[in-house]
DNA sequence: CAAGTGATTAGC
DNA sequence: CTAATCACTTGC
């Protein structure tokens, strides 16, 4: 198992579905309120291509207190807040100024289990971090995770399982983003195939 | 299937 | 300033 955090240099790469795709089988890890580790497998993703992208917060080059995180570096966290209630953790990808970022939209628990079942009380194990808010919500994220550096100590990427066989990951539409006209069908969402904890 | 919730954004 | 919208989740 990669025990140590991925280096900048692979996120800092120009392709942000190549990243999408091979931030799959990675260990997204916080450490919990008494030190111990909270952890699961990224198990699906989506690319967000910045200024091209209609779907994309940073359409058009926008640049707005929000959307500043998606121009920094590659392995910065883009935390925000959507629909009154949900939080959402994304991945900045590429160098400074180019707004790339993927969105980290489901996990397998790995380490902390018990807290998340308290966070996430009367779900199934399947549905603990089975979509981006509830993910949030399992490993404790919010926005004083906005703009962490995901090489620091506050929230970060191991190699985990490593990078998942091209043959065994699945690609479709992305979710909740029917605004985005051409953009909308782009087969821009990656997940584990088979895996029971993709949201649905 | 629709409500809920509040930050964010565009537009005046 | 106001009003519309939203990279979602849950329970009806």
């Amino acid at each position: 198992m990669g025990d140590r955090k991925l280096p900048r240099a692979f996120y800092t790469r120009t392709n942000v579905l190549t990243v999408a795709r091979e931030l799959l089988g990675r260990l997204l890890v916080v450490p919990a309120p008494d030190g111990a580790r909270i952890s699961g497998l990224i198990v699906e993703t989506e690319a967000y291509r910045g200024p091209d992208d209609r779907a994309s917060h940073a359409y058009g080059g926008r640049r707005t207190d929000r959307t500043r995180t998606m121009y920094a570096v590659g392995g910065t966290a883009y935390v925000y807040f959507v629909y009154g209630m949900h939080h959402q953790f994304n991945v900045v990808t590429n160098v400074e100024d180019v707004p790339h970022a993927v969105l980290v939209r489901a996990l397998e628990p790995v380490e902390g289990i018990d807290v998340m079942r308290r966070r996430r009380r009367g779900r199934a194990d399947e549905g603990l971090t089975s979509g981006p808010g509830k993910l949030c919500l399992a490993l404790g994220i919010d926005r004083a995770l906005d703009r962490a550096d995901l090489l620091g100590e506050r929230v970060w990427i191991e190699g985990g399982r490593g990078p998942i066989p091209r043959s065994a990951i699945a690609a479709g539409p992305r979710i909740g983003i029917d605004y985005a006209d051409a953009w909308r069908d782009k087969p821009w969402r990656f997940w584990v195939r088979n895996s029971p904890f993709v949201s649905r």
